[in-house]
DNA sequence: GTTTTATACTGGTAATGACCACATCACCAC
DNA sequence: GTGGTGATGTGGTCATTACCAGTATAAAAC
């Protein structure tokens, strides 16, 4: 059994959360039954304010549920592409067992207009990468998407590597960055002439915008403007109570 | 000066953030400091536990935003939904300082048919209420949403009940549950011609096809279709990280 | 002047103890 | 059988106390 470390400087509810995520997700099914507070209190020599804190985390991160008067249960997993979490084309389609492909239509390097400049919170006339993939799945067009990249963190990126592999692949691997954060606003859209035919659809059926601003701490590595096909994307989010 | 009250049997963290948040939206600004918490235990004759925990919802809720050694302090308005967490169509509005208001267009119990079975993890011809809600907020229509909920989970629902209040304030006070999750679904689609006419917006603009189901535990306590105006709403959802 | 130190704020973590509210079940009275 | 009733276990709320950890500022030292 882990066991908790008092003199750590890690906060004894982080050290807790730790220990009993890994329990659930090795050993638990959903919705099993956690031990009561007040066993986990015992188990671990912990006060219950310290064990409620840890619960009440592991809540918020849908790890768990409670019933008042019952007990603390483990939540069902997530179902599907979930936006709880961070999310690479290349890698969820790897994981639905599809074949992904990135079409390069166009790169260049260009200088931020007042538009990119704001949105990526740089300053006009700053040169970005501006590349245009096409996203297949299986030969199925799926994703039209648009994005910058600026320059002088990332120097030396060539379309051979967007097709290759995924972006963050090659951020991690060629510059060390990981990714910390994203966030994306999405809202449906008239598809047009230019993207339908590219994604080979009727013009008739909507599609989704996406404006996706990937951070690496509080700089943006990525700006994307994508077009998903409204007939065949579906965006699947789990929402947890907060209370 | 508001006061609590300590022997209602509503919560004092609760009363408290009622306060704090009547304060917030009517006399502060974005980015002032609250308080601090030792100020406002003094203030309101509570202690720390309390004051702490009625922060750290606020804080969850979006209202307030924390920095260590320095203080708490009001969060920017968002005009976006955040996925993120549990949603309320009334609650939301009410924290974007609109008057949400609930139209109910229809209101019946009636048997479930196959896809609403199954949509609902239920038999065919279990009694179900459904009922339609065009939500508006400062007299605009936001949302229409065809709502499907268990009769045998929660007898005695009346149309009035609904036009004046949430579904999920009326779901905790009225039948202790509090859903614990809820998963969404959606989609972009073309408005269809009534939609349109309810909505006040042209056909030509898509709009946003929402499923929702929340539960209690592992029971569907509801099953929304929500058709979301595309020119009004749109979604914001943050991505984390986990690696 | 600059740098260091003290200190007095802020929120963060933690233990302890008490009592409330809800769920369950065994038991008893009817 | 049905309906209470009480015991017991669950999570929920709350006060009190203590100390830790960042932040800012002003006094002291250089």
């Amino acid at each position: 059994m882990k066991k908790i470390d008092k003199n750590s400087r890690i906060p004894l509810y982080i050290q807790l959360m730790e220990i009993l995520v890994d329990e659930i997700e090795n050993h638990m099914e959903e919705n099993d039954q956690l031990p009561s507070e007040r066993e986990i209190c015992e188990k671990y020599g912990l006060s219950r304010t310290t064990v409620r804190q840890a619960i009440s985390e592991l809540e918020r991160d849908g790890y768990v549920y409670k019933q008042h008067g019952k007990g603390t249960y483990v939540a069902p997993r997530k179902v599907n592409q979930n936006l709880a979490r961070f999310y690479s084309f290349t890698e969820e389609m790897k994981r639905l067992g599809k074949k992904p492909v990135s079409n390069v239509l166009s790169f260049k390097v260009i200088e931020a207009d007042k538009k990119i400049a704001r949105k990526m919170k740089r300053n006009e006339g700053d040169p970005v990468y501006e590349f245009v993939r096409l996203r297949l799945a299986d030969d199925i067009p799926m994703l039209l998407e648009t994005t910058y990249v600026p320059h002088d963190l990332f120097p030396g990126i060539r379309k051979e590597d967007l097709e290759s592999m995924s972006l963050y692949d090659m951020l991690r691997t060629r510059f060390g960055v990981k990714p910390t954060m994203a966030e994306e606003v999405f809202r449906p859209v008239v598809t047009r002439d230019d993207e339908a035919k590219l994604l080979q659809i009727p013009v008739e059926i909507p599609s989704l915008k996406v404006e996706r601003f990937t951070y690496d701490g509080d700089i943006i590595v990525e700006y994307t403007n994508t077009i998903a096909r409204g007939d065949l994307f579906e965006y699947r989010v789990r929402l947890d109570n907060k209370n």
